[in-house]
DNA sequence: CACGGTTATGTTCTAAATCGCATAAAATAG
DNA sequence: CTATTTTATGCGATTTAGAACATAACCGTG
C-alpha cells in the first residue's frame, strides 16, 4: 500500500492514516520519535512548515519509508485528498 | 528510476541528481521555484530542518513526486548514501 | 592561467517552528 | 450520560529556518 504524497498536506495524511493502522495514538507516536504530540497534531493536519527531519522521524518511528521518482498522472487518491 | 530517501540528506541527494538530470543549475531551480540558491545548496547538502513544503515546492519543478509506504529492506543505495 | 558560470559559506534580520505547559474540544469506552 | 482517552488550540519562550546580499571556493573550458 503505497500512496502517493505531493503536499504537506498529503503527507500529514499519510502519516494519520498509517498511524492509525498500527493502532497508536499521537501522544505515543511522539514519545517514540522524540517530539511532542500538539506537533504531530499539526503535521498530520499538513502543517507546511514541518521539518523534512520531523517526517523523517516519524516514518521512521512508522516503519515507512518514502521513495522519489518521477510524477504519475494523477491518481484518484490525490482528487480523494482534496476533499 | 525510483529511489528511496529515508533522511533529509538522502532526499537533498535524491534533488541534486535529478537537478542535473534535467541539467538545471541551483539558480534556475530556484528561481523556478521561488526560494534562493543558497537555500538549495543547503537542502541538497542535508539540511536538517528544511520545510517539508520546500521539498514538495522543489520535487513539484522536477516534475518528481515522492510516495510513502512500507518500508522495504534495505538496498545497496542506501549504503552508498552513506558514503 | 584566466574567465564565466556554478556552488558553498558567512552575516544580519525577520518570520516562523518547536517546545513546554495548560486546557479545550472531540471521540471512545463503560 | 459519564468518565477516560485522544486530539486540537492557545500562549510565552526559545530556537532556527530562510531571505537578502556579499563573497569565497570550485570547476570546466578556451
Amino acid at each position: 500500500m503505497i500512496q502517493i504524497a505531493r503536499s504537506p498536506s498529503q503527507v500529514g495524511n499519510l502519516i494519520q492514516k498509517f498511524r492509525k493502522l498500527k493502532g497508536m495514538s499521537q501522544t505515543e507516536l511522539a514519545e517514540r520519535s522524540g517530539m511532542r504530540q500538539e506537533l504531530i497534531s499539526k503535521i498530520e493536519s499538513g502543517h507546511n512548515g514541518a521539518k523534512i527531519s520531523s517526517i523523517c522521524d516519524l516514518l521512521a518511528t512508522l516503519d515507512l519509508e518514502m521513495t522519489i521518482g518521477p510524477r504519475t498522472k494523477s491518481s484518484s487518491a490525490d482528487i480523494e485528498d482534496i476533499f
